[in-house]
DNA sequence: ACCTGAACACCGTTCAAGT
DNA sequence: ACCTGAACACCGTTCAAGT
């Protein structure tokens, strides 16, 4: 649990780990401000060390992030059932798969949408976001070969199902959806506007 | 333009500058990571003058948040037509003022929806926030009424309205919806969608 | 009542020096 | 090749002291 004084100079290695604590940092608040010097502290390093693996700060939270995309890509693949039937029964247990990771990991979600903050420069970051767009271009390509849904340009149909699983999952996180005010379940609710805008 | 040595010892009106100079500074970077005492600095006062006004960073950046949810309110009632002819020709006026706003004020729009990042306290600022969903609540009761929008629970039905824009408001932001992967005009397809989720 | 200047405890980042 | 320790230029915040 604790590495003492017996722990060697060399760590080893050191980028997985500064990684892994990172990792651990955001679940344990729900923004993702920590400090570098914090996680170097926790990692048993100096403070200058992780600089040996990451040129900056913004490369380890970019790092991340990537990380965060693989994730949420891996999730939305489970969640997708084997057997087409109903596009209900095909298309909720993804949205709401997709939700319930943002639920889950509030901060690694706010970092994989706002760490560059308008920084275009982070290509790498970009394509990986949109691999989440591809999951979705692909399975309304096929429900609208299978007749479920509706026909329509698959792009801008992608387009507005990111949007609404995006906007959702945010708002969610920022704790805005609530039941006093917008229903007991409005996550369900939303996800069925949005079914009843794209079945055929 | 700018205030040199003749300047006096009391500033008069520094919490307005504080926050106009502030608001400013959002409208030139694109995100909000301006301090507190560059801000001070461009209004020509200590960096410690500014916590006579505001007990801290975050209650400048949560007024900032206000500024921007009353000016998204203002922004989408002036966007409302006066005659309500089809659902297409009164919603997609506030839609598409939603999404310009965000584009518009990136910095801001960011701020208003991230300055809080988990401190479930800032109930002013959430309460701030509603008013938005309360605009799309409004708007979709009147519309059942009329026969415009198809008849299911209204607040659900705000809440995937406000995911939906909230979202594709976002994924502009982050420009995240590229012409090449997306389509020409995304927004467009995606808020059409939307609308044949919600019509009558 | 409002503002300043010095001070404190932090950051991110760099770099010569250690192993 | 990998890590440390001191150093630099910053922050946010506080507080006695000035006007």
């Amino acid at each position: 649990m604790t590495e003492q004084s017996d722990r060697p100079y060399h760590h080893g290695d050191l980028r997985r780990a500064v990684i892994e604590t990172a990792l651990a940092m955001l679940h344990e608040e729900e923004g993702w401000q920590f400090t570098l010097r914090e996680v170097a502290r926790r990692a048993g390093v100096s403070h200058a060390a992780p600089y040996k693996h990451f040129p900056d700060k913004a490369a380890l939270l970019a790092e991340l992030a990537l990380i965060g995309f693989d994730r949420l890509r891996e999730t939305l693949l489970a969640a997708l059932p084997a057997s087409a039937a109903s596009l209900r029964e095909t298309f909720l247990p993804v949205a709401r798969a997709y939700v319930a990771f943002g639920e889950a990991n509030p901060a690694l979600y706010r970092l994989m949408f706002g760490a560059d903050a308008g920084k275009p420069s982070e290509v790498h970051l970009s394509e990986r976001a949109l691999s989440t767009f591809a999951i979705l271009t692909d399975f309304l390509a096929r429900g609208q070969e299978a007749g479920l849904i509706r026909e329509r340009p698959v792009p801008g149909q992608a387009a507005a199902c990111w949007a609404q699983l995006h906007g959702l999952t945010m708002l969610v996180i920022d704790g805005l959806l609530l039941p006093e005010k917008v229903g007991d379940d409005a996550v369900t609710a939303a996800l069925t506007t949005l079914l009843e805008g794209i079945e055929a």
